[in-house]
DNA sequence: CCTCGGAAGCAAATATTTGTGCTTACGATG
DNA sequence: CATCGTAAGCACAAATATTTGCTTCCGAGG
């Protein structure tokens, strides 16, 4: 025992502390009772030293941020569907796949949990919102230049995003059956459409309905 | 002055502790650049010892809990306008109005921030949320007592409650005008009634942020 | 009028979180 | 193969937050 703790002494990575710590914030967001989430906590359960986490990220919000950004570009295919309504429809059915897992919820928790509220970090709010919906966007201008009329913004938020997260806040589970396409149906229904034709109020809770531009 | 600061020892009663609490965490909520938020400089702030209110209290999520309800309760007239589309609109109108000034913004975001993670208080946040769409409720069993059919508690959640917090927590002006009757109408009819009106007018692509939009 | 329970204030002890100086391992580069 | 920069680990210090023991005031009953 001359070198007495040497080999304990296990020296990881960046890369490697990095996910590490990474994970230990996902677990501790989805698991504990309550309890409430801090740095010394993370480098415990990430098995590191909390001045390591201490010194690379500064504080708990910029971990957040980190570790989200990380997730939510690692989790985004974004894959093409070739339609407007099947790349809504891939991404809700993905959100709410992710929504059904504990981690998850954590991640999205954890975006409204790290969103600035300071009137000074404006800025900094509008970029972290623009890189969240980065996907959307995409979406949109594919749809664009498709040669579809999305709908807009402000309409995919309110319709869309919207109903996902406060789920995830009021912790309340998405209906059971075609949850997804309920939504983009709706989305679709009342947004870009011209009002023409099927103009109907059925959709009240039936789904089932086409879009408008589906080859 | 035997008794030398004996006036500086001024003791308020339980009531009016409560009240300054209250006031100064919505204070601090709204207020500060980016501060977190904390026992101490919530009972500085109200002019108390920090001890009366961690004996009372005990932590920081039941005292926002607390405010909270005491708050919401306090704020909601929940006047009857003798329609299903008059109450929700009242509502709607309440809400955006409320959403507009820092300390609406702030108890929205204590709503959130104070909403429990933890598994086991899976019935806790239950009945945290019932109390919040308390006045739904209502409207719902008005409209219901007359004889209108009221949409289900999910497309209300979904379309017209979700969308005010997202935008909240997102830090989204909410769209400048008629937004609460877009809600309500495409909740109601479902899309089909704001066609000839301000469904697709202004609002193109934008959203607002506070301040200057992103060009 | 007296006492007694509840709650707030004060001060001091304790616990926890955050920050700092230094040491040590690893890998890249010459 | 030696050296050098980066980043992790350790021990300890500073700052903050939480808890506790006691005192004081207030109002409700006796």
């Amino acid at each position: 025992m001359t070198q007495k703790e040497a080999s304990a002494r296990v020296r990881r990575s960046p890369e490697q502390v990095r996910a590490a710590v990474h994970q230990a914030v996902v677990d501790l967001l989805s698991d504990p009772e309550g309890e409430e989430i801090n740095i010394p906590a993370i480098a415990q359960r990430a098995g590191v030293n909390h001045t390591s986490v201490y010194r690379r990220w500064g504080s708990l919000d910029a971990l957040l941020a980190d570790m989200v950004t990380t997730r939510l570009e690692r989790d985004s295919p974004l894959n093409d569907t070739g339609t407007l309504r099947g790349d809504l429809l891939a991404w809700a059915e993905a959100s709410v796949a992710s929504m059904r897992t504990p981690e998850g919820r954590a991640l999205v928790r954890a975006v409204v949990l790290s969103m600035p509220n300071s009137a000074h970090a404006k800025a900094e709010r509008a970029q972290h919102f623009q890189r969240r919906m980065h996907s959307i966007e995409q979406i949109r201008r594919r749809a664009t230049a498709r040669g579809e009329n999305p709908p807009t913004l402000e309409q995919i938020l309110d319709q869309l995003i919207a109903p996902f997260y406060i789920r995830v806040i009021f912790g309340i589970d998405p209906p059971a059956g075609g949850y997804p396409e309920l939504l983009v149906d709706r989305l679709l229904g009342n947004g870009s459409a011209p009002c023409s034709g099927s103009a109907s109020t059925a959709n009240q809770d039936r789904i089932g309905w086409r879009g408008p531009a589906v080859p």
